[in-house]
DNA sequence: TATGACGCTGACGTAAGGGGAAACGTAAAG
DNA sequence: CTTTACGTTTCCCCTTACGTCAGCGTCATA
């Protein structure tokens, strides 16, 4: 069983580039010994580099990610930082959640856009012949009048 | 009805900071005149910076915007700019659909990760009790366990 | 020996502004 | 007339999470 790793097997497994993970190095994420110049990774870098990524998927800030391994690396007693984290993982749901409303309101702002746009098109293509001027605007949004 | 507006008038009336409108302008996406050095922004330039929040709002980079602005300008019988438009709306909706994936993904491993830590924390908090009720340490204070 | 695969260290670039400094003009209030 | 308070200007550094060179060393292989 292995235990170390070069900078690229990791990169390898963990799907991110040599240069992401020197990244996370010099941000005091990770710490790998060295030979020489070149970085020997251990078990542990290798976990954490597995914490980091996972992190990122779910949408946390290398600085939010660097608390809670900071945390865990405290590890009085573990409940502490459970709890921590804990929150931190609720407040990104909540926040991600917000993210997807925002996304669906888009949604239904670019399809209208869209339902408008082929209004245009086909209006513009069935006069093409007779009229040329249109006064076509751009988003289908008049300027907001108030706030 | 207004016709000229200042800096902070359009930067309430938008919700955006007079710094980002100050960008807009430096990225030539708004060409206000000016008073001297005082900006003076025209109705032109406001439904073009309604066109740009709105663009944001939906998701669209200042680079995708612009394109859509200048092609605005160019408005060549506004039906090929239609249609480039609503291939780039096409193609924000799609990916934003995918971004929705994403974030429903994101979402089930967050809430599973919070079951876990649920879980550790219930039994975490059982093992303190039972510790506590064998040995009586006082003020709440437990001794620490290790670095 | 030459070539290619890895590795290294800086240093600069990115998007979309944020934040603050320092300076200017204008208007009201003392 | 001077102070005070805004509103605005330009200028410049800061941010995130790396990508992208540039320039170099080290190793194994053809």
């Amino acid at each position: 069983m292995k235990t170390t790793f070069s900078i690229s097997e990791l990169a390898r497994e963990f799907a991110v580039t040599p240069r992401a993970i020197r990244f996370y190095e010099q941000e005091g994420m990770l710490s790998p010994s060295r030979q020489g110049q070149t970085r020997i990774f251990s078990t542990r870098d290798r976990v954490r580099l597995g914490l980091i990524v996972q992190g990122k998927r779910v949408g946390f800030s290398l600085a939010e990610i660097r608390e809670m391994l900071d945390l865990y690396d405290i590890g009085d007693g573990q409940v502490t930082q459970l709890k921590v984290s804990r929150k931190k993982f609720a407040d990104r749901i909540v926040a991600l959640e917000r993210q997807r409303i925002d996304i669906d309101e888009s949604l239904a702002g670019l399809r209208q856009s869209i339902a408008w746009m082929d209004q245009k098109i086909k209006q513009a293509e069935e006069t093409e012949a007779r009229e040329k001027s249109m006064n076509v605007v751009g988003f289908g949004v008049m300027p907001r009048t108030g706030t």
